[in-house]
DNA sequence: AATCGGCTCATTTTT
DNA sequence: TGAGCCGATT
């Protein structure tokens, strides 16, 4: 115990004595700091310094803004105090951390220029990039990342960044997952004795330690199977229950534990669902092989640290001590028992972010009320409202408040929600644009991104994005883009880098180096790896495990038993294991002996090698030394999948040269560079390398150059990764019902909480638009059946109708007929009722009446809706858009007031700059021209390679149908932010009309009753004529 | 032990 | 459609 109080003070001291005195608390002048607030944001940042606060404010208001300017508050206003900052994402993390420092750089700045010039201080040698007032080992990095532009600093300037480092370093930004690893990995002594690790090591061996490593889904998935083997039961006889949905299940099952109940126990009288008995056999024995392991999943991260918290009083008030401050960013997507977790870390300095309208994550644990509860857990906390949306256009904003305040209008968050205040001025008119199928709308969305490119629509820096629901919905997308030869990146978390083969193959070796209790990675490493070990083999060299495992227990007990990397080891090095022990000789076979003798021999130099050198050379050597290239090449099908694998893997290779700090890759040795204290400096790089992987940490892509920074890129993304961004220009692709909203959630009918969720966030991603937002959907979706490929017809989504419906008149509701007939997808019968099912549905009383006539009346052939082109106004508006990162005065343009730190070791923030991912390798070839991003977080790119290379095949021209679209009636007349004609088809764009040729669309005429949504189109004969937009008529005329 | 081929199932969303 | 799994073959 005394060890532990020590080591744990010692790391403190190491943090709360700077080497340099804090800076002089000079007068400060807030006035700089609060310039760029309104007043309610001004309140928000500025509450006391202790107190709990919570700022609710809907999309684009400026919520990550103050909570940016709240952490500089407290920094300048506090000493020593320490501050946690909660993201929701790594990346987000990056964000704030680069926009702090921004921030302290101007205040500082502002402050040095207008002092006399000081004595020289502490902080003239600090470069605030290197931790280099610890080390000198990380310069090489510096030369690496700086090597371009490094100018040496001026005076001021190094008193700038060495004070600004010195404040950086009392912030812990991170997301709650990375932190709870932190704090476990901190108080890791205590993990044996919590109580849920000792009910669940029924051996009571002390099984985790401090190199706990995180299992991700594939592990989990493993350890199922595992269980499912062991018990003899078929993956069949569980009746349809897929082993993914157990691990949900099991994830949510924590939660229910977690707050104190039983999910096992049956409810009232129902018998338990097939999901819960199988999740409840399965439970302990899945928990007892982490353990057992050394392993923790992502939920145990947040459930270990609130028990460690909740059982050790000074755990918790040490940690409490060491965060004085903590803030939450995106608290609408906190789970409960990441309240408790704030709760126990919080001693009286809380703030909160956050937008109940923007909670997406419920299916992942948040709870959904958490905001509006907020009052409930904190009594005396203060509410501040922000209700200005700087972001959008007001026609954008409207459009997607109108989204919002449809549908369930009966609970406490639509009670509370008000209608924001767009300060932008109108912009261009939200449009919706309907298409034939997948090929046809990819190939329209990125027609017109190259054309607001090359036609010099897009101002310098227009950033755009396209938003789906699914991530299979990329695929499109990126072979037109291929095609078009369009560069795009794809944002998302790099788990797909890390789920090919060949990243498993040498991750593999380096995860049981790091972990000798890795069972998934030996199995690996010996099965997949190791020439001529197999099943057999791996039999026996386990009956040699038991065996010594047995001596272990019977004849030295108390010494701590080997791994069975230890034990691997020690088939060509005794002295890796007690010398009592039984030889190997005497339980393998002959066979199995001289290959596992051979993997022995290779994994020992291995492991003396990671001994004393970096990750990357250890990962060369494994490389190397097992030959993994050649075994790559083998099992490639062609040469190109070989050269993208050796791609993959030497991406792999560079990810792992940024954790070089000097340390060998297993230093537990405990002389890191002379006089480097930082905290984590307990974490091997290989660990810390390993858990930036498993926390989905974006890695390093050091090819990223300045040079590509104001190149052009569509960045392409699900809806959810988009939250927090902000594009110039937003597609919203695939809004038809039973892909957005899902089909899963239509099932559940209007007003369900899935259905919510999905409105929710169609909101989301409407917000993300700051000047254009187009939504197209497909008339026609391939699905997949067990007959094959079937195409079927979809309804564009709810979500539209509601943008597009005017106000419902009374009385004229009525159940849709299924007017769709046959055409309509019958599967999906749940569809039908979302229109008009009783009062509460989303459209209220009147849902829009699809119109048989329009249905049979309309069987003309080929169509699409409304592509516009030619100019339009959007470009005056694009400069009176606030830069995201344009926060700070001076003249950081030039220099690199913000550079890529190098080193993600160099983390005083626990937190490694942002990067991106491995490039798709037929992108990397395509995107010769254009490349990456010029903005600071537009940069990441998703593995997944096989997807982004289009086959060529011909493509069968849909057959359009009969347009089914309901038709709203009058709905032009309705007031602002209603649909007209111009969201189809702009006025003074191109059209074409199935007979006439080309056109040009002109003012349209008033609406009548028999035409809702007229277009008038002039065509080259001269001839004016007025259509219905919603014809099958009219198609816009794509760009040549 | 390694390879090949036929079979099945899949698409929510992510730390 | 196509990726991943299982079992039969060499
Ligand atoms: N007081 C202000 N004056 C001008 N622009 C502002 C102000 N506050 C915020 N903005 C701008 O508004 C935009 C949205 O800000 P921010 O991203 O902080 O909003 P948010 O509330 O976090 O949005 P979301 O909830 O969608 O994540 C940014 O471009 C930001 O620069």
């Amino acid at each position: 115990m005394s060890i532990v109080d020590k080591d744990q003070t010692f790391m403190d001291d190491a943090l709360v004595e700077p080497p340099p005195p804090p800076p002089p608390m000079v007068e400060l002048d807030n006035s700089l700091l609060l310039e760029n607030l309104n007043e309610a944001q001004i309140e928000a940042v500025t509450q006391p310094l202790e107190s709990t606060s919570r700022v609710l404010a809907g999309p684009g208001s400026g919520k990550t803004r103050v909570l940016t300017c709240r952490i500089a508050h407290l920094l300048r206003h506090t000493h020593n105090e320490k501050i946690l900052a909660v993201t929701f994402t790594k990346k987000a993390a990056g964000e704030m951390q680069e926009r702090v420092q921004e921030l302290l750089t101007s205040l500082q700045t502002h402050e040095e220029e207008s002092k006399p010039p000081p004595a020289p201080s502490p902080y003239d040698d600090i470069d605030p990039y290197d931790d280099g007032a610890y080390g000198a080992e990380l310069e090489e990095a510096l030369v690496v990342y700086e090597g371009g532009n490094a100018e040496p600093l001026s005076p001021l300037e190094q008193r700038v960044r060495g004070a600004v480092s010195w404040q950086m370093r009392r912030v812990t930004l991170g997301t709650f997952h990375s932190t709870c690893a932190r704090i476990l990995r901190m108080n890791r002594e205590y993990l044996n004795s919590l109580s849920s690790v000792v009910k669940h090591s029924p051996n009571n061996d002390a099984t985790l330690d401090g190199n706990f490593a995180i299992a991700d889904q594939a592990e989990q998935l493993r350890i199922v199977k595992e269980i499912l083997k062991e018990r003899e039961i078929n993956e069949k006889d569980l009746k349809g229950v897929k082993l993914n949905t157990i691990l949900n299940v099991i994830s949510n099952c924590k939660e229910e534990f977690a707050q104190g109940k039983n999910p096992f126990r049956p409810k009232g009288n129902k018998p338990l669902p097939e999901t819960l008995k199988v999740a409840a056999q399965l439970y302990d024995a899945y928990r007892e092989k982490l353990i057992s392991t050394n392993q923790m999943d992502f939920d145990d991260l947040i459930y270990l640290t609130r028990e460690l918290l909740a059982e050790n009083d000074d755990v918790r008030d040490r940690m409490r001590q060491r965060w004085s401050h903590v803030l939450v960013d995106e608290f609408q997507d906190t789970s409960l028992s990441q309240l408790d977790l704030v709760k126990l870390l919080t001693s009286n300095s809380l703030f909160v972010v956050g937008d109940a309208d923007q909670s997406i994550y419920s299916w992942r644990g948040a709870h959904v009320g958490m905001m509006a509860d907020f009052n409930d857990h904190f009594p005396d906390a203060k509410t501040v409202y922000l209700m200005e949306n700087y972001r959008s256009t007001s026609n954008i904003v409207k459009a997607a408040q109108k989204v919002i305040s449809s549908g369930k209008t009966d609970s406490i968050e639509a009670e509370m929600r008000q209608d924001m205040k767009p300060k932008r001025e109108a912009g261009p008119k939200p449009r919706i644009i309907a298409c034939d199928d997948d090929k046809g709308e990819a190939d329209l969305v990125i027609k017109k991104i190259k054309q607001g490119v090359e036609a010099g629509e897009y101002g310098k820096n227009h950033e755009v994005a396209i938003v789906y629901r699914t991530n299979a919905q990329s695929r499109a997308l990126e072979e037109s883009c291929v095609q078009l030869n369009v560069p795009y990146v794809i944002f998302g978390s790099a788990t797909s880098f890390y789920k090919r083969q060949e990243v498993k193959d040498c991750l593999c070796f380096l995860r049981w180096l790091a972990n000798g209790k890795d069972r998934g990675s030996m199995l690996r490493c010996l099965e997949k790896n190791a020439k001529g070990i197999g099943m057999g083999a791996i039999a026996e060299f386990e009956s040699y495990c038991n065996a010594v495992l047995t001596h272990y227990g019977n004849n030295l007990r108390g010494t701590p038993q080997p791994t069975p990397l230890d034990l691997l080891l020690s088939i060509a090095d005794r002295s890796r294991i007690h010398e009592s022990s039984p030889p190997a000789d005497s339980v393998l076979g002959k066979r199995a002996r001289t290959h596992l003798l051979a993997f022995s021999t290779k994994m020992n130099s291995i492991y003396d090698l990671a001994l004393k050198e970096s990750v990357a050379k250890v990962l060369t050597h494994v490389i190397d030394s097992l030959d993994l290239l050649a075994l790559i090449d083998k099992r490639s099908k062609s040469t190109s999948e070989f050269e993208e694998r050796q791609e993959n893997v030497r991406e792999l290779q560079q990810a792992s040269e940024r954790y070089t700090d000097g340390r060998p890759c297993l230093g537990s040795a405990n002389s890191p560079t002379e006089g480097s204290e930082q905290e984590d400096s307990e974490l091997t790089p290989l660990a810390t390398f390993l858990e930036d992987i498993a926390l989905v940490t974006e890695l390093a892509d050091a090819s990223k150059k300045d040079s590509d920074e104001h190149r052009f890129v569509v960045c392409l993304m699900t809806i959810h990764t988009s939250k927090g961004m902000e594009f110039d220009t937003v597609f919203i692709v695939g809004n038809e019902d039973g892909t957005f909203p899902t089909s899963q959630a239509l099932e559940e009918g209007p007003g369900s909480v899935q259905l919510e969720e999905e409105k929710r966030l169609c909101y989301v991603a409407m917000t993300r638009a700051k000047t254009e937002l187009i939504m197209t959907w497909r008339k026609a979706v391939r699905i997949f059946t067990p007959t094959g490929v079937r195409t079927t017809k979809r309804h564009r989504s709810q979500f539209i109708d509601v943008l597009v419906a005017s106000k419902p008149k009374k009385g004229s509701a009525q159940m849709e007929s299924g007017g769709t007939k046959k055409s309509s997808n019958q599967r999906r019968s749940g569809t039908t009722n979302i229109y008009g099912q009783g009062t509460n549905n989303i459209y209220g009383q009147a849902p829009p009446k699809p119109s048989k006539a329009v249905v049979t009346e309309r069987a003309g052939t080929t169509n699409i809706y409304g592509n516009r082109q030619g100019t339009n106004s959007y470009g005056q508006s694009s400069k009176s858009s606030p830069s995201r990162s344009r926060f700070t005065t001076s003249r950081n343009s030039q220099s690199p007031a913000t550079p890529n730190r190098s080193n993600p070791l160099d983390r005083e923030n626990g937190y490694a700059s942002h990067t991106s991912r491995r490039s798709l390798s037929s992108f990397a070839r395509q995107a010769q021209q254009p490349t990456p991003n010029k903005s600071r977080r537009a940069t990441a790119q998703r593995g997944g390679s096989a997807s982004a290379v289009p086959s060529a095949r011909a493509r069968q021209p849909s057959k359009s149908s009969p347009n089914r679209s309901p038709k709203p009636k009058a709905s032009a007349l309705g007031g602002g932010g209603s649909v007209d004609s111009s969201w189809f088809f702009p006025i003074g764009s191109e059209v074409i009309h199935a007979k006439l040729g080309r056109g040009i669309v002109l003012p349209p005429p008033p609406a009548t009753e028999s035409n809702d949504m007229p277009v008038r189109v002039k065509f080259s004969s001269g001839d004016h004529q007025v259509f219905d937009a919603r014809g099958p008529e009219l198609s816009p005329a794509v760009s040549r």
